[in-house]
DNA sequence: CAGATGCAAACTGTTGACAGTTAACTCTTT
DNA sequence: AAAGAGTTAACTGTCAACAGTTTGCATCTG
């Protein structure tokens, strides 16, 4: 019995009235976007139906809505897998994400009330502090409250769905975890320059200092995705000049239990 | 035996390849923004199990992944119904779908071919035929082309993914197929504008072009929701004093066939 | 000893059946 | 005759089982 069970035990009697599927798709999301199951890794079926205590049917169901999302891939005859986003779809990701956080600074600078903006400052302080002890695990956190702010209170549903449908999907990148690490005050002063424009009221330089916002982050992912390129290029043409150049560490993985016992009795 | 039945018995065929359920998804999606059934209405599974001539497991997969795409919505124990967009959702969707058309093309407009220019050049050409003709019917589909060329030209498959749900989804708004008849030549003239953008190679203005499009076309749709609504206002105000002044025509249709025959044998 | 071949377990895709819920229709009661 | 309780068909939600496919493992073959 893992964790993870005894977890979504509970949520699941606590939310009976609740859709069965909903709450299986949200739990195994989490899974996902927490990285418990990782990019490329396949899914059981059958392992799923005896975690959450039901049959196949409902687990397939929330998984095919994971598979809408963007989520999760399914081969056929060959089960679903937890997606990878490559480098290049994560910058397109990225140029997506920046005019959806545009607008929602745009949006919010024409109605932002004073409670919502010193909640904001309030975030962004506190991000300071974490700037100044140098510590990103306090302070990713906060920022993902901050941006979550933002679009939530813009007042625009679709806009709040697609962009949190993005940043899920950013999750599955692997090299993005990387660029999260640095450049956390450049990013933090970045977030001065949104609440100026959102004090001040002006849509138009919201739009440009939010959407500039995510491009830098872009940008940043970019550069540490370009450097990690060339040194790995470096290191692979030295071990082995032979190999090909990109590393392709099997492709595939299984990861659920042995399709066959070791030792057949 | 429908002539939907026919057409998807077809395709079921030919693509065995493929997965069944995307099969399944794909018709039902088009039985749905083609408008054959309609906003508010309910799905029943076991009919289209019939149809489709499968059971009903796969089905309700189709059906989940489109919940999850936004046309359909399930409430418990009761089915899951055609979402029904109403238009301060329409006016959300407009926004949002204004910033990714203003991205699309601005991306566009640093890589456009010459002979994608020319391919849209002409579609303009025919959207300006139709426009003389004053004939709607012909210039829908040419306007659609149009769009979507921009869009899966401009080289960002996120952006393309998103937007079309978009567009799919506004189809489920029952005010904006007003919207569409008036204002050919407005728009069309603007279409002038995104070519001049796309063929000077200026991501900016392509940009600002791009999204005022949208824009303009959510103006002219919220113009016409604000006259139809102040006309059945005055309307129902003239007809009757007495009743509610929203006119809400039974909501929750049950359109499949009736739950018990009229006359039990 | 490398590569082709066969086998069997593990899984997915699909089905048909059953239980529980909803809601239309009917019959009673005031 | 309107209102309310009861009845029952039609559906949805869930499950357990079957069929077909994939794939790791062992065995044969050149």
């Amino acid at each position: 019995m893992s964790k993870l069970q005894a977890a979504s035990q509970t949520s699941l009697d606590i939310m009976r009235t609740q859709s069965l599927v909903s709450l299986i798709a949200h739990e195994i999301e989490g899974t996902i976007v927490r990285g418990d199951i990782g990019p490329g890794e396949r899914i059981n079926e059958f392992q799923l139906a005896l975690r959450f205590q039901t049959s196949r049917g409902p687990i397939r169901e929330a998984l095919r809505g994971l598979q809408q999302a963007g989520l999760l891939e399914a081969r056929r005859n060959r089960g679903v897998f937890v997606r990878e986003i490559a480098d290049a779809e994560a910058l397109d990701i990225y140029e997506v994400r920046a005019v959806l956080f545009g607008l929602a600074g745009q949006l919010l600078a024409k109605r932002i009330t004073k409670s919502e903006l010193s909640a904001l400052t309030q975030l962004h302080r506190q991000m300071g502090k974490s700037v100044r002890a140098n510590d990103p695990v306090q302070y990713f956190p906060i920022n993902l409250a901050f941006h979550t702010m933002i679009v939530s209170c813009c007042g625009n549903a679709t806009l709040q769905t697609q962009y949190s449908e993005l940043v899920k999907k950013l999750h599955l990148c692997r090299s993005q975890s990387l660029s999260q690490s640095g450049n956390l005050k450049t990013s933090n002063d970045e977030h001065a320059a949104l609440l100026e424009a959102l004090a001040a009221g002006d849509p138009e330089r919201a739009f440009r200092a939010h959407a500039a916002h995510v491009l830098n982050a872009k940008a940043r992912f970019c550069a540490l995705v370009e450097a990690h390129r060339r040194s790995s290029e470096t290191v692979s043409s030295a071990e082995q000049q032979g190999s090909p150049s990109r590393a392709k560490p099997s492709r595939d993985h299984r990861p659920s239990l042995p399709l066959r016992r070791s030792r057949p009795l």
